[in-house]
DNA sequence: AATGTACCCAACCGCAGGGTA
DNA sequence: ATACCCTGCGGTTGGGTACAT
């Protein structure tokens, strides 16, 4: 944290006449009146969204910024979709979260008209109770469903240490690479002393492991051949946990299937256009949910 | 009918990242 | 490089409501 924010904590900035629009004494707290609402929608249809910051004073609202925005996003914007969460927007929704855990913006951008809010709040509040119940029902406790503890080398830059899974969104930093040729038989099994090993025999693959981040933060981990040409070999997403002794421990490996026709004219393939290619949630839709642990 | 409990969901809060001066 | 500001995200809270006893 810094000083300003360290500052900004303890009321300094306050009496340095700079304080934030939701720090102001006497500001209305809790449920919106339906008043209160036709002031922030109208003054947004007229002056469009953004600079929240003024947007209060400007209404004439006694809100703090924050509030106005969180009211015009979740409840007012026009386009948000009332109603009930259909069957296929839940298995949207469990889709998802399996592939991204809790970041409700990235899963609320597969839903349109749905606010991360609602999202999360609908998983807190039922599709997380559920979600658990079929597991326990499907894999129950046994010394066969243990998490497998693997070993993990400094080859892996720090930054790819970290869980797969991210709480955070961070910026986009590569693009998912397009193979020059088709698959081997061999699927990317194992993640061990920075390398891949291959399913079956557990040797080593060529070549160091590459991670290419996706925008959202999540690990794909692909192969670079001997001659440094760029093969995606598999696909595959590993939720690492860092365990107490020090090594990493693989708490859930998915394999995203990948046909053979799409590696023939990768550009036509319907999910992967140049924009999806780019976008790693809109790879969800690779996923068989029956492939899932 | 009264009370207790569980659940839902709108709203709040702390924090982080990006932009700008 | 730093401080400040704005915005967005995700976790949490608490009021309202439905349901059970």
């Amino acid at each position: 944290m810094d000083l300003y924010k360290q500052r900004e904590r303890v009321g300094e900035i306050r009496s340095m006449g700079k304080s934030s629009c939701c720090s102001k004494e006497g500001l209305k707290k809790g449920a919106w009146t339906d008043w209160e609402d036709k002031i922030l929608a109208s003054f947004i249809n007229v002056h469009g969204e953004g600079k929240w910051r003024n947007l209060p004073k400007r209404a004439g609202l006694k809100r703090c910024c924050r509030s106005c925005r969180l009211r015009w996003v979740n409840y007012l914007r026009p386009d948000i979709k009332r109603g009930n969460i259909s069957h296929d927007e839940e298995e949207l929704i469990i889709r998802l979260h399996n592939l991204l855990g809790n970041r409700w913006s990235l899963i609320t951008g597969r839903l349109p008209g749905r606010t991360d809010n609602e999202i999360k709040n609908y998983w807190n509040s039922t599709l997380s109770k559920r979600t658990k119940a079929q597991a326990s029902i499907k894999y129950p406790r046994s010394s066969n469903f243990t998490h497998k503890t693997i070993p993990i080398e400094s080859k892996l830059k720090e930054s790819s240490k970290r869980s797969a899974i991210q709480t955070k969104a961070i910026g986009c930093s590569s693009k998912v690479m397009v193979p020059t040729q088709p698959p081997t038989s061999q699927g990317i099994d194992k993640l061990r002393d920075g390398k891949l090993y291959s399913t079956n025999n557990s040797q080593e693959m060529g070549g160091d492991i590459a991670t290419v981040e996706a925008h959202n933060g999540t690990q794909v981990l692909d192969s670079l051949n001997s001659d440094g040409g760029s093969v995606l070999l598999s696909f595959e997403i590993n939720e690492l946990r860092k365990a107490s002794d020090g090594n990493f421990e693989e708490n859930r490996m998915q394999l995203l299937p990948f046909d053979e026709a799409m590696f023939e004219d990768w550009t036509t393939y319907p999910y992967l256009n140049d924009n999806a290619a780019t976008g790693w949630d809109s790879l969800a839709f690779l996923i068989d949910t029956n492939d899932w642990p």
